[in-house]
RNA sequence: CGCGGGGUGGAGCAGUCUGGAAGCUCGUCGGGCUCAUAACCCGAAGGUCGUAGGUUCAAAUCCUACCCCCGCAA
């Protein structure tokens, strides 16, 4: 088929990648425009469009997508299905009019749960015991279309957002390239959502890695996984920012203030929480390496009693 | 030219301001103690102090350029 590609980070790269082997056409690659990213600076690519480089695909870098003399190219393009994942913009109705099999969605969340921009990280930080990922016609609103396939997999324990992304980037992936075949053999179903069970998460921003030690240690310690390794969750230690990157929940009376140090080993330090305590494992201080709570302890020697955040 | 921290034996750090013998906490190896140990005691190996120049009798330390890592911002 004629595929035209609508996607923004690392993500969606899987999906196209697998496009492009199934042997689509693919006409055209919808991405967001370049930004100034990094130290110093530097202009930054999305991942999709170095992705669409390495294959010589036509790049497109709109500011709007809705713009009519946008618009107008994408319908000479004559795409047969447009694919978005993870894309970033809101596509107008004129838009999704456009491609005859209609516009295909990759959204990494078993809807009507998780609609919104940051799935994965939600399903870690909320407890889910499992997620996955829905392929969707899309239509007018945000994630509300009529669902064609679905597939869960478990959260396991020490799942991150890093890990999770990368399992569902490659799940997406698969049932993307398995409901372009359905629609072409027109054996594609629809199933509406419930939107009485619809959840939103919005997108994700630095300050919600901000620990409240207040919360207990159980829903602190999500919030690290699911924050990992972006944007990360972090408290202050001496005026400094300290991230926090791998913990682990004990069952302990309370002692302390929420926040206190209340226990430093050679290898690891404990913090009070609202309910139950929090031994650090691995942490990293404003400007220096990520640590492991050992090697940090020898260098960073630290006091029982000393409050964080 | 966005702002800032840093690169010192295998790990994490001190030492740099005020040039003058390579240090600390660990790890590793050997030995001892012990019923035993991740504990304790004794000893040993291991370093181009990011790279290249410069200043100096003398540079981890001062000057210049470059490379790399990291936090913020975006």
């Amino acid at each position: 088929m004629k595929v035209l590609f609508m996607g923004t980070p690392e993500f969606a790269v899987n999906t196209l990648e697998s496009i492009i082997q199934e042997g689509h056409e693919v006409i055209g690659v919808v991405t967001q425009p370049d930004k100034v990213k990094g130290r110093g600076g530097k202009v930054s690519y999305p991942a999709v469009k170095e992705a669409a480089l390495t294959h010589n695909l036509n790049i497109y870098q709109p500011v709007k997508v809705r713009d009519s003399r946008f618009l107008q190219i994408i319908r000479e393009l004559e795409p047969e299905v447009i694919v978005v994942a993870a894309f970033g913009q809101i596509l107008p109705k004129e838009l999704l009019d456009i491609p005859p099999y209609g516009c295909i969605n990759v959204h990494a969340s078993l809807l009507p749960k998780y609609r919104g921009a940051a799935p994965i990280q939600a399903a870690i930080i909320n407890g889910e015991k499992e997620t996955g990922v829905t392929i969707m016609y899309m239509d007018v609103k945000l994630d509300t279309g009529d669902m064609i396939l679905w597939e869960s997999i478990p959260i396991s324990e020490d799942e991150t957002g890093g890990s999770l992304h990368d399992k569902l980037a490659s799940l997406g992936a698969k049932l993307l390239v398995k409901a372009l075949r359905q629609l072409e053999n027109n054996t594609a179903e629809r199933t509406p959502q419930d939107d009485s069970k619809a959840t939103y998460v919005g997108m994700l921003n630095k300050e919600m890695g901000n620990i409240d030690f207040t919360q207990s240690a159980l829903s602190i310690e999500r919030l690290i996984r699911g924050l990992n390794p972006w944007p990360s969750a972090y408290t202050k230690l001496n005026g400094k920012t300290l991230k926090l990157w791998k913990a682990k929940v004990i069952d302990i009376s309370d002692t302390g203030q929420p926040g206190e140090i209340i226990e430093v080993t050679k290898d690891a330090i404990t913090v009070m929480t609202g309910k139950g305590g929090l031994v650090i494992q691995e942490l990293q201080l404003e400007g220096k390496k990520r640590l492991t709570c050992d090697a940090f302890l020898r260098g960073y020697p630290i006091e029982k009693g000393v409050v964080l955040g």
